[in-house]
DNA sequence: AAATGGTTTAACAAATCCGTCTAACAAAAT
DNA sequence: ATTTTGTTAGACGGATTTGTTAAACCATTT
């Protein structure tokens, strides 16, 4: 009996299906081909695409959400030091995970039933991580240090600048074939740009 | 004959179902159904579904192209000027078409085969506007007026800070929820904030 | 009015895909 | 050794979906 073996099997290629081509465009024999397992075991171990499906996306989502709390959240550096490692341990996890945002948008946004799943999850994100970066930031401001951001606003920056590369890089490489040697000179370069960015915008 | 009629609503239908679901998630039955006509049609005027999306993808990937070109192109203001502007343009072009990157991205994604077509769009793009304002930015970086930038770099920061709040919208929605009343004031507060966001960027 | 052309319809065919069922199999428990 | 429990394989069914075909339709031309 070896239970868990096929089961991880059938997950870590459900996983790549799906991340690759949705739901829809996923199909179960596919994945059970993948997985090296005739296609009724998929059926066996999780009743339906649909309830596959719907491990993989949460798993996602909540590793999604995690990663922006990780990443600005936990260090005890000045705020702006935290700012500039956040964007830069958020570029790293994205790196690490280049098309985990692409899905997520695109199932949640094919799947408005999945709203509140996600409003949820975020809003104790953001209650959780901005409300302490504001007031440190407020604190930076009255004394002169820093302009007067909305940390909000300021953070949808940094994961705007972060994100977008990935999801759109098939479309911008042709564009930066010539600035950079390869993908991952490219993305270096990238980081060091949207740092400097969000610096600049902050800076007195 | 009134040849031109239902292949219009053939097209009109088309695109809201693929823009809407993609290439897998549209169902040439949906298509047909929406646009009054029985599903025989679709394949009388467009063979396939396949060449029906055809032409759909490329229209719409001909758009984006231009997008930016017209956005970020013509007008004979001084570089700054030309560049806010450029960015109020093209943000309110998404504005029009808030779902149109989404849909490039994910198609274009999912069908490495096209990699090339968009790659030949992109690179006129880059060679007819890029050439002319790095040139300007370098004039006034002689000058000391601003700071040095590579203008791909800047571009991908204008464009990043523009794409994404209409890629992730759903996803950023509750998060914003409080700070504006609604879609319109919050996007109207993006678009301030890209252009401060660049201009900062290039700020001496 | 008969013929001609493009257009439309309805029925059909083929493929794909999800899910089920039954029987075989293996390992552990009795 | 036999039963039991959990796992696997293969075949099958039904629904959906894409694509085809042949006949009907209708406007214009002759």
């Amino acid at each position: 009996m070896k239970p868990k073996d096929t089961e991880a099997e059938i997950l870590k290629a459900a996983e790549q299906e799906f991340m690759l081509r949705g739901f829809d465009g996923a199909k179960t024999a596919a994945i059970a081909r993948s997985a090296g397992v005739t296609h009724a075991m998929l059926h066996y171990y999780f009743r339906t695409k649909e309830q596959l499906f719907e491990r993989i996306l949460s798993d996602k989502m909540s590793l999604m959400g995690r990663s922006v709390l990780t990443a600005f959240g936990n260090p005890g550096l000045p705020p702006l030091e935290r700012l500039k490692d956040g964007i830069s341990r958020h570029f790293d996890f994205l790196m690490a995970n280049p098309d985990l945002p692409r899905f997520i948008i695109n199932e949640v946004f094919s799947r408005p039933e999945r709203y509140e799943l996600m409003r949820g999850e975020i809003s104790r994100i953001v209650d959780r991580l901005m409300q302490g970066v504001q007031q440190e930031l407020d604190k930076l401001a009255g004394q002169g240090e820093i302009e007067s951001v909305d940390v909000r606003m300021l953070m949808l920056d940094a994961v705007s600048l972060n994100i977008f590369p990935f999801i759109a890089y098939p479309v911008i490489e042709p564009i930066f074939g010539n600035i950079a040697v390869d993908r991952e000179q490219f993305f270096a370069l990238r980081k060091a740009e949207n740092i400097e960015v969000i610096m600049r915008r902050i800076k007195k």
